[in-house]
DNA sequence: GCCGTCGTTCCGTAAACCGGAACGCGCTGT
DNA sequence: ACAGCGCGTTCCGGTTTACGGAACGACGGC
């Protein structure tokens, strides 16, 4: 149920020292109890340091370091939590991706047309994070939103962006397959043949592999690097199956794809 | 041009010693480290040195340790930019305030009455910070979307806001008016006269004043507390000025007070 | 009203960090 | 092509700084 997952997640645990290998250690145990924050909504100086296993001071000065600095905000029962500067800092990351500002017309074009949620989703490690989604008006049912980071290997957006990085599949490959729902495919040689079929079709789907009830169809955003479009970044549409796979499926993909190619060359022709 | 601006911002510039009253050294220069790239997008260790006052080794293990914690990434040239796991923090900060997910599909179904661009506001200090924003499709004129945050005094948001909490009013009074407009109100008491109408009228506008040709109006949501209904965000639509406040203006009014009202009551309801 | 828990503060020790200087690399301008 | 410059990085010693344990004050529950 964590949302943060990839990266080192050194949570020993244990009372043992971090055997961290970067200098710096207050800065990375400043981290570690962000980190904390990534699972739980509130804590307090005690929870913080029976989790990373320092002493309770030593989490206390932490949080109080942290609160001035504007990352986490007091609560009004002394305990801590995530602060809005963080909401800043990440729109900066984001909006100087030079992705987002001009994928954001095509998206709202492609909602209104299909009527469903739209995704902006770019790889970070094997995981997939959306960086911006937009929903239609009044849907009886909505995508949860706390999904913001998927596995690649079980999303579409993950598939067509591996299917254009050799190096991204083998990554994908390598770290293995989790089973979500009964339809998730964890099958290396089934994950290959998907990729080939992805590159052909210029499009690739997810049928309920992640969430139950919900699937994807997702179109690559490419850049020309060394001559040839290379993915950084795709659209995808997330709805209930029958809405995305049915009767609607060549819409819903042609849809998908003139988005995206849309995108492509807006990007193309924002890099002056 | 600044984004972040509010808290302390002791940039001094000079090579004096940070009089900072926190313990944890290391982990405040971090967070001024990480407020460096508020203003500049890459930045190498020698030029975080420079502002800083440091010595350029320190910049770059604290350039190293953020960026192994993930809060900032490498560029291929050697030099750093905000990574994408602040991005994760930021939405984890502002799901957790429970009111996007609230205010998401009153948010859409306005954005389609008024076919305008829509804001979620909620106040940071004496500024505004817009925690979700949804574009109709295909406007021939976009908002500048990186005004994430604005001073509380020149916006309808900060307006409807500060009418409703007099200890807002009197931070915003007390921390000065800057003009940024010919249309900027400056003049404490006519701002208090403003707040009053707003009080009166349940909405607030602000024509043309922090950036020309674009206007806005707002509507605060509030919850219940102590009995009375106080702020804690509003939604605004902001547009060119004659398509708010000029013959729609009524139409504006009462849908953004309706959705206003509507994502208040939701609030009430979702606090079980 | 008592006790448990939590957040905070104080203090000595020692470990960790700062600063300066040196190294390797890529780029530029001759 | 070569040399000079600027950059990011690394190494090392001195000393500042942060860690850990224990004590304190406050809040809440039983």
């Amino acid at each position: 149920m964590t949302v943060l997952s990839l990266p080192p997640l050194d949570l020993d645990g244990g009372v043992g020292p971090h055997d961290d290998d970067s200098p710096l250690r207050s800065v990375s145990t400043a981290v570690a109890v962000l980190d904390c924050f990534a699972e739980e909504a509130e804590l307090g100086a005690t929870r913080v340091a029976a989790r990373l296993g320092i002493a309770k001071s030593t989490a206390c000065r932490m949080l109080a370091a942290l609160a001035t600095g504007g990352l986490l905000e007091r609560t009004g029962s002394g305990r801590y939590r995530l602060g809005l500067r963080l909401f800043e800092y990440g729109q900066l990351a984001v909006d100087r991706l030079m992705l987002r500002d001009v994928a954001l017309p095509a998206m709202g074009e492609l909602r209104e047309l299909l009527r469903e949620t739209i995704q902006l989703g770019v790889v970070v490690g094997t995981d997939v994070l959306y960086v911006e989604r937009t929903e239609a008006a009044s849907m009886n049912v909505r995508f949860r939103s706390e999904h913001r980071r998927n596995p690649a290997h079980s999303s579409s957006t993950g598939r067509v962006l591996a299917a254009g990085d050799p190096a991204l599949a083998a990554a994908i490959l390598e770290r293995g397959f989790v089973r979500y729902t009964p339809f998730t495919v964890v099958d290396p040689q089934r994950y290959r043949q998907i990729l080939a079929t992805t590159r052909e079709q210029g499009y690739a789907t997810s049928r309920e592999e992640f969430e139950p009830g919900w699937s994807s169809v997702a179109a690559p955003i490419t850049m020309m690097r060394g001559g040839r479009p290379h993915p950084v970044a795709a659209l995808s549409v997330v709805a209930p199956t029958s809405r995305v796979l049915g009767p609607r499926k060549p819409a819903v993909v042609q849809g998908i794809r003139r988005a995206a190619a849309r995108v492509s060359a807006d990007l193309e022709r924002a890099r002056s």
